[in-house]
DNA sequence: GTGATAATGACGGCGGGG
DNA sequence: CCCCGCCGTCATTATCAC
């Protein structure tokens, strides 16, 4: 999004000298319009702009090939880049992971719908002759000024204003900018506002602590001073957007996944802040920070107030308060039966190995007492609690218990998400048109839903019919007034799709989801693969199709 | 009895933090 | 250095639907 790269499309236009891109730059010219494309967005802090992954995804190569070759030998060395594209195509794999990648036609097609796409969008904006404000925008882009500012410039002075005129009114913007920035202190500035003079390593010195403390840009009580940051303009709404994922993963993925979410900075959460068990997240969104409230009434925040009648048969050296994360399994009665066993054995006041086993088991399978000597896992119900849903939101209707503990394990811990969506209720009084992305149990819906924002219109992405139905019903109990629809494929939303979408709802405020984790988890013993896995690389699906509502949502602003 | 689905047992390693 | 914790996967067995 933050470039429009500059690209003449009429007949003769093969012959594009790419090598030069200052050159480009500054062929302005009224017939010319700009193409959005899909490299991952780069901020002033980057070296140069990529357009490189965008040639070789036009030549048809698969999206995630061309990534990791770029991530493998820089942006620069176009022959390594090709030798290893063609490399990790004769080999048929990834380095680190022994998936097919020809005979993956997943993303192949995605990458191939994406320039699909993008040849629709310009035929799009030709046939509708929407050039000016291209023309516009790409002239201000040209003098120096971030899309943002452009985008804003326009936006509110209309795009037929005189250039001197805009620019004076982004210089005035700027200043009022700068001012607001006075009298933060140094972490404060560091996070907020000279941000962009420092370069990578010292932006991401916060993420580290970040990373350390888990919690993010403030969690209630914490005695943090909230103020709003600064948000690298590509970045910027509309639409607001929130993503997550696990915070430990593989080293670089966050990195990864940040440079293509226009470089913002990720907030890393436990949910131990905000509930009885831990649950370590990251989180990259555009939404403010300042005025967050939590949701009331404030759920129990140990295991002993969550589950009261555990406190009956706690041992004392049991010193647990939070439960460790809820996963997607539970632990075997057989585990908990050698551990009755054991203790039985041992009497009263079980010797420092037994108790040293007892404890490791807990906190492994996170069993609580619940009988003399006897531990258990946690039920379904009592995870919907600790998770901030309704008791029974994933119970009955053919669903099955492991498959209870499957979604439930994988879902938003609502209180954690609703803190940070708080901040929209004042935004959205009338409600919120959202594109809930890998939406699994409703987690999104859920935490807006408490939050008291009226659900204009969800479009729901959702490969798994179980929790399809789970989040359908609970639709239909909440006495929704708004519109709710379900997409069952990532892949089915293209272009036109989100065209049609966008169209039946006049846009979207929020686009929200949670990429799967699978290769990313600390969990996962065989195909811990990283981003390029074959589930967790539809994280860039989740950027493509944000990067295709951000660009819809300007094309609509103008047409 | 048979195929489908559900439940269960067995299975290391990486990265962060002290 | 050691400690802890982690939105998991695969193979096998048990149970279910017919």
């Amino acid at each position: 999004m933050v470039h429009f790269d500059f690209q003449i499309s009429s007949g003769d236009s093969e012959d594009v000298d790419w090598s030069d891109e200052d050159e480009m730059c500054s062929l302005v010219s009224p017939v010319a319009y700009h193409v959005p494309v899909i490299t991952p967005p780069t901020c002033e802090l980057s070296s140069s702009g990529s357009k490189i992954s965008d040639r070789f995804l036009e030549m048809g190569y698969p999206l995630k090939v061309v990534f990791r070759a770029i991530e493998e030998h820089g942006e620069n060395d176009e022959e390594a880049i090709l030798n290893a594209i063609l490399t990790y195509l004769a080999l048929e794999t990834l380095p680190g992971e022994d998936n097919h990648v020809t005979s993956d036609p997943h993303l192949s097609d995605s990458a191939s719908t994406y320039i699909e796409d993008l040849s629709d969008m310009n035929s799009i904006l030709e046939s509708q002759g929407q050039n000016k404000y291209f023309e516009t925008m790409n002239l201000l882009e040209d003098m120096g000024f971030s899309y943002d500012e452009a985008f804003a410039a326009i936006n509110r002075c209309g795009c037929e204003t005189p250039i001197d005129e805009l620019v004076e009114f982004i210089d005035a913007a700027n200043m009022a900018k700068a001012d607001d920035l006075q009298g933060l202190n140094d972490i404060e500035q560091l996070r907020y506002g000279k941000k962009q003079k420092l370069d990578r390593d010292e932006r991401w010195t916060y993420s580290v602590k970040n990373m350390q403390l888990m919690i993010g840009f403030g969690v209630p009580n914490s005695g943090m001073k909230t103020v709003d940051r600064e948000i690298p303009a590509a970045g910027k709404g509309p639409p607001y957007f929130y993503y997550e994922n696990v915070a430990y993963t593989p080293k670089g993925v966050w990195e990864n996944m940040s440079r293509f979410l226009y470089e913002i900075e990720p907030e890393f959460v436990d949910s131990m802040h905000f509930s009885a068990a831990a649950r370590k997240r990251g989180y990259i969104h555009n939404l403010p920070i300042d005025g967050r409230f939590p949701l009331l009434p404030i759920p129990p925040f140990t295991i002993q107030e969550a589950l009261p009648l555990t406190n009956k048969w706690w041992p004392k050296w049991d010193q647990r308060t939070k439960l460790n994360c809820i996963l997607i399994r539970h632990g075997s009665a057989e585990d908990t039966k050698k551990i009755k066993e054991e203790l039985d054995k041992s009497g009263p006041d079980p010797p420092e190995h037994v108790r040293k086993y007892v404890l490791e088991q807990c906190r492994r399978y996170n069993f609580v007492w619940v009988g003399k000597n006897k531990v258990a896992p946690l039920d379904p119900d009592e995870i919907e609690v600790i998770m901030g849903y309704s008791k029974y939101h994933t119970r009955g209707g053919g669903i099955s218990t492991t498959a209870r503990y499957q979604c439930l394990g994988n879902s938003f811990q609502v209180d954690t998400v609703a803190y940070h969506l708080s901040v929209l209720k004042k935004l959205f009084p009338n409600g919120i048109k959202v594109l809930s992305l890998f939406s699994g149990i409703g987690g999104a819906e859920v935490a807006l839903h408490k939050l008291g924002i009226p659900l204009k219109f969800v479009v729901s992405v959702e490969s798994s019919e179980t929790c399809r139905n789970i989040l359908q019903s609970w639709w239909e109990q909440s006495n929704q007034k708004g519109k709710l629809i379900h997409i069952f494929d990532v892949r089915d939303v293209t272009l036109g799709k989100l065209k049609e979408l966008m169209d039946m709802t006049e846009g979207f405020d929020l686009v929200i989801g949670g990429s799967p984790c699978n290769n990313l988890a600390g969990r996962n013993r065989y195909t811990r693969d990283g981003l390029y896995g074959d589930q967790s690389s539809l994280f860039f699906d989740y950027f493509r199709i944000l990067d295709l509502v951000k660009k819809i949502t300007v094309y609509r602003a103008y047409a």
